[in-house]
DNA sequence: ACATTAATTATGT
DNA sequence: ACATAATTAATGT
């Protein structure tokens, strides 16, 4: 939302490359996001005066599984899909990350390299830092290493549940409750339901649900008749979200 | 209880 | 017109 007014300023200029950089930055840009928000303007200052802003295409990737761990970033407006990619050449979705929240922040975990590939699912901003103030940032700003270790707490036990998940759960009720997170974490109110926030194909949904596209389509076609869902190309709304929740418990 | 294959249709530029 | 997305049926494990 505060990033959309955002976008819509400072962005016309530049459209022909898919990351460009913005001239200059608002100090309320980062205020009110949590790893920022006890810090005083002098500090904020400082630090975006080290940030670069970057625009992303949908569908282009910030940063490689494997790459050297050379930045770090906050995502200020869009969706970004934490991808990992198998042997065979299968894209399986580890999870989403909305506007607001720490990104690539491997280093945080002692790792050199990336764990895996971020892919914008819409169009996005970011800032972005060198890695080597990461340790500057934790020793000098307060609140912003125990907010960050706070996401990564919250990252990990969403991928420990997602485990479980895929190892216990059928089909079904995988989808249902990929379909529930992604309207907790993503969702827009709009008549009639909660509408995920970002354009998705089945495609996606079964690479989050380590399924095919086909049964995914069948699913969400049986769910649209029975009232649960609506979806268009690239949209999906969910209307009744009880039902899937008592659908995912079965 | 699913995946795979394939054929068909719909939808967005 | 073209590419991408979605549906549907048939067949396979």
């Amino acid at each position: 939302m505060q990033g959309a007014a955002f976008c819509a300023t400072n962005l016309q200029m530049n459209i022909a490359t898919a990351r460009t950089v913005f001239p200059r930055l608002d100090e309320s840009l980062l205020s009110h996001l949590p790893p920022f928000s006890k810090l005083d303007r002098r500090q904020i200052r400082t630090i975006l005066d080290h940030a670069s802003a970057l625009r992303f295409d949908s569908g282009v990737s910030v940063f490689d599984e494997g790459a050297p761990a050379e930045r770090f970033y906050m995502l200020l407006d869009g969706y970004v899909r934490v991808v990992r990619i198998t042997q065979t050449g299968e894209q399986v979705t580890a999870l989403h990350i909305p506007a607001g929240q720490l990104l690539g922040i491997a280093r945080a975990i002692g790792r050199t390299t990336y764990p895996a590939t971020a892919i914008t699912a819409t169009e996005s901003i970011a800032l972005s830092w060198p890695i080597h103030l990461w340790d500057q940032f934790v020793a000098e700003y307060d609140g912003f290493a125990t907010e960050t270790y706070k996401t990564i707490g919250n990252r990990m036990g969403e991928m420990n549940t997602r485990i479980v998940e895929l190892a216990t759960q059928q089909v079904e009720q995988r989808v249902a409750n990929a379909l529930l997170r992604l309207i907790n974490q993503t969702g827009r109110k709009v008549d009639g339901g909660i509408e995920i926030d970002f354009p998705i194909t089945r495609q996606d949904l079964s690479e989050l649900t380590a399924t095919t596209l086909h049964t995914v389509s069948r699913l969400l076609s049986a769910w649209e008749k029975q009232g649960l869902v609506q979806s268009k190309r690239k949209r999906i709304m969910v209307c009744d979200p009880h039902a899937l929740v008592v659908l995912s418990q079965t």
